[in-house]
RNA sequence: GGACAGGUGGCCGAGUGGUUAAAGGCAGCAGACUGUAAAUCUGCCCGCGCAAGCGUACGCUAGUUCGAAUCUAGCCCUGUCCA
């Protein structure tokens, strides 16, 4: 259908939506009132990763299009664990760790939302705020009520399980329960009438739908973004090195550039759309171009989402930084460092200790096969001495590059 | 509580007494070709050691054996069916 509302056209353009609960009452409400929405996130690590980010820009774009956009932070359903990443993964937090996750991942999102008191500025909520007050014999009279077994048992994220004969624990089975609690409660005390999230979270939107439905008689609408991957079929955001960090602190912002720099070919329109705020005119131009020249387009979406999430200092270090160590085949100043002592430092030491191999026997299987280089030539002799004194530059295959610096 | 099946390296999955640091696949790393892309081909892919070699590893523990991922016992965990 054709939308009417800035915000549906919005997403619907850039490629956000997947599936939507009420697309024609969806329309007529964000073209109404400011519609409060929400996404719900993980406080499980420090920081989140690219997988997150769709998500994030989702809520960008909610404010973009004039309406609020509410970080819901899962503190209390952290301490169960969502079943949907389907691994029991059920490693249990303590309270300060969860709390200090959540300050972490609010620097990301301040980035990326205006926060404070206006009826459109974005506003942040712990679940366990809520979740943490309910009594069990409340919640199974109140909530338990209205959710049948039977239903619960077709839902995606219980009959994976089941299916592939993983264990799935009750209080897992429970998580969809909470989730739904979640949407009810921010509708009720909060007046969001709209959950977001990711395909996965299909299932757990519904049934806060249903039960806002049910318990309060108010319609609340749902929208999943589509299962982001990347070209050749990879969840977004997991490299060798480990995930692809949001927070500066936990991966450079050179090391973050560089993910988006060397994105497949394919997958840069579709990334320039939800991750960056260009406008579209302009992203056509440059997903249409062709051979070695889509390098451009590349550099434009490294510094782009690079300078929304790290900012403008961040990307243009990253950008020139990697100028002059691919183009210029000299060094920047953004690379990892490792300090040379004065008497020097064997190859495979210094592999090692600027984090290129994870062991010694990694590093000498990275000299036999070529792939380690000195200035730029190849290290043949794996028991070689790197003098100490010159500064000089290491490198572990052609897009890994360090500098040895003297003391 | 009972019967049966199962627990192998990041994942999947072979392997039923020595030749098994453990087939094969995926993922990953490197080389060639390119455009810091993809595809393809090649090599590598537990740790330590220059090396011979050593140390760890097949759910946990104890055993049998010259020798065990492979056999035995107990325990833990999972699934299916029965109560």
């Amino acid at each position: 259908m054709t939308y009417t509302s800035t915000l549906l056209r919005l997403l619907d353009e850039r490629g956000y939506i997947h599936q939507l609960t009420d697309a024609e009452g969806l329309d007529k409400l964000a073209n109404a009132q400011v519609v409060p929405g929400y996404i719900g996130f993980d406080a499980t690590a420090p920081s989140l990763h690219v997988g997150s980010l769709v998500q994030i820009m989702l809520l960008r774009r909610l404010q973009q299009a004039g309406h609020k956009p509410v970080v819901l932070m899962g503190g209390g359903t952290t301490r169960i664990g969502d079943p949907t990443g389907r691994d029991e993964s059920r490693k249990m937090l303590s309270d300060a760790t969860i709390d200090a996750n959540i300050a972490s991942i609010r620097t990301v999102f301040e980035r990326y939302l205006t926060f404070g008191d206006g009826p459109t500025d974005a506003v942040m909520v712990n679940n366990h705020d809520w979740l943490g007050q309910l009594g069990y014999i409340e919640l199974l009279q109140e909530v338990g009520t209205h959710f049948t077994v039977n239903r619960m048992l077709t839902f995606d994220s219980v009959k994976l399980r089941l299916d592939r004969e993983q264990p799935m624990t009750f209080l897992e089975f429970n998580y969809m329960i909470l989730q739904g609690y979640d949407f009810r409660h921010l509708e009720k005390h909060m007046g969001v009438r709209l959950q977001m999230g990711g395909s996965d979270q299909w299932g757990n939107i519904v049934n806060g739908i249903e039960l806002a439905r049910r318990m309060d008689g108010v319609e609340v609408f749902g929208v999943t973004t589509p299962l982001l991957t990347t070209a050749d079929g990879a969840k977004m955001g997991k490299t060798a090195a480990g995930a692809v960090w949001l927070n500066e602190d936990a991966l450079p912002s050179y090391d973050f550039w560089q993910y988006w720099r060397n994105a497949d070919d394919r997958d840069v329109g579709k990334f320039l759309r939800l991750f960056t705020d260009l406008p579209l005119d302009e992203i056509a131009r440059l997903e249409a171009l062709e051979g070695s020249e889509i390098n451009q387009a590349k550099v434009v979406l490294a510094n782009e989402i690079t300078r929304l999430c790290r900012g403008e200092e961040a990307a243009k270090a990253a950008e020139s930084t990697a100028a002059a160590t691919f183009a210029g085949g000299g060094l920047g100043e953004n690379l990892p460092v490792l300090t040379l002592p004065p008497e020097g430092i064997s190859v495979v030491d210094a592999l090692v200790a600027i984090g290129f191999a994870a062991s010694k026997g990694e590093a000498k299987r990275l000299i036999a096969g070529g792939g380690a280089r000195l200035d730029g030539n190849a290290v043949t002799n794996e028991a070689l001495h790197i003098a100490g004194g010159i500064e000089q530059r290491l490198s572990s295959g052609k897009k890994k590059h360090g500098i040895l610096r003297p003391v």
